[in-house]
DNA sequence: AAATACAGCAACCGCTGTTAG
DNA sequence: TCTAACAGCGGTTGCTGTATT
């Protein structure tokens, strides 16, 4: 141990830059190039750190730097390296020439990250993100009988169902359920978030969406998109995690299946029309306006493990919450 | 016009890996 | 092999300009 920071030093500048300091690091490393920050400042007449001067030079001065707004390609190189990638700023900007890592950081965190937010993208995983209300804690109860949800196909949405048993698996407990439901659904367990595969799901849409943030996804479409990988080509694909998805669930037409009366009914609970195969996903992905609990940020199961307060009420928006009442029993269903 | 909130970004902090003596 | 300095990286802070009330 023992090492304290080179800017502990007392009489040592701190804070932002003035022209004088620049064009003495400037000149000085025009002379010398750059290294040996340790001595540069004395040698420079500089009251600053080593350190300072390096991230001065590196972050700013250096000539190649190039600076100014970013470009298409640029944002969209950024977004895809970093579904790749993850915070590797570093690397990113290798690919980037011109920008260094903290300009490409800071313009994540300030621009691309908060609209990937706003349209429901987890900027981590790069997937569109799931709030399930109350709906963890349900699963995870103790009177909670996974195999008698199991039974309920024919009543509830095939996904909805999937989704179910996907977070009583990953969050109980209880490894006879894990194990019902892993052979029930054939899909894998969700992953520990920093164990994640790296995913790559940029899309025209994404983009689209970004520039213009106005996204208004229709429950039953919202997960088509027109996804291009790195390599440039382009494929319909649902926008669902992979976990999610299963090619031998045929999904119906829920936007034909609507009906007025079921839409008012904002409960989970399944229709009276006569043909209990039809659920209404409007009734379930909905939090009405007029419920008189309010959504609780503590109470939403969030599959990425997202913490701000802000994230969470961008995430819930008017996509992809419902409620459910808590008057609600399974057994009711059976 | 003043106060406040917000957004953007430069700079700092602290940690880790590498290198040289 | 050990130690200290260097260099790099990612996260965070705080200042400044702008927008809103």
């Amino acid at each position: 141990m023992g090492r304290s920071p080179c800017c502990d030093k007392t009489g040592l500048k701190k804070g932002p830059w003035t022209q004088e300091e620049d064009l003495k690091l400037t000149q000085y490393i025009q002379m010398h190039g750059p290294g040996n920050w340790r001595t540069l400042p004395e040698k420079a007449g500089l009251q600053r750190c080593g350190k300072s001067c390096r991230l001065r030079w590196t972050n700013y001065l250096r000539p190649d730097i190039k600076r100014g707004r970013f470009s298409f390609e640029e944002e969209e190189t950024i977004i895809q390296l970093h579904s790749a990638l993850g915070n590797k700023w570093s690397t990113i900007a290798t690919r980037l020439p011109g920008r260094t890592d903290n300009e490409i950081k800071n313009y994540w965190n300030t621009h691309i990250r908060k609209r990937l937010i706003k349209n429901g993208i987890d900027p981590v995983t790069h997937h569109p993100r799931l709030n399930l209300m109350d709906l963890s804690s349900i699963l995870n109860s103790a009177s909670f009988n996974l195999s008698n949800l199991l039974n309920i196909q024919t009543l509830v949405n095939p996904q909805v169902l999937r989704l179910a048993t996907l977070l009583a698996a990953s969050s109980s407990s209880n490894q006879e359920n894990k194990n019902l439901f892993l052979n029930n659904q054939n899909i894998p367990m969700i992953q520990n978030s920093s164990e994640q595969t790296p995913s790559l799901l940029v899309t025209n849409q994404l983009w689209n969406d970004i520039q213009t943030p106005h996204m208004q996804v229709n429950n039953s479409q919202c997960f088509s998109e027109n996804l291009v990988n790195l390599n440039g080509e382009t494929s319909q694909q649902n926008l669902l995690p992979s976990y999610l998805m299963d090619s031998s669930i045929i999904l119906p037409n829920y936007s034909e299946q609507i009906t007025p009366q079921a839409s008012e009914n904002s409960s989970f609970q399944p229709s009276n029309s006569g043909n209990n195969n039809n659920f209404d996903m409007d009734s379930i992905f909905q939090t009405p306006i007029s419920s008189s609990t309010p959504l609780d940020s503590t109470s939403m199961f969030n599959i990425n493990g997202s913490t701000t307060e802000d994230e969470i009420e961008s995430y819930c928006g008017k996509n992809f919450s419902f409620e459910i009442p808590e008057s609600l029993e399974f057994d009711d269903f059976m």
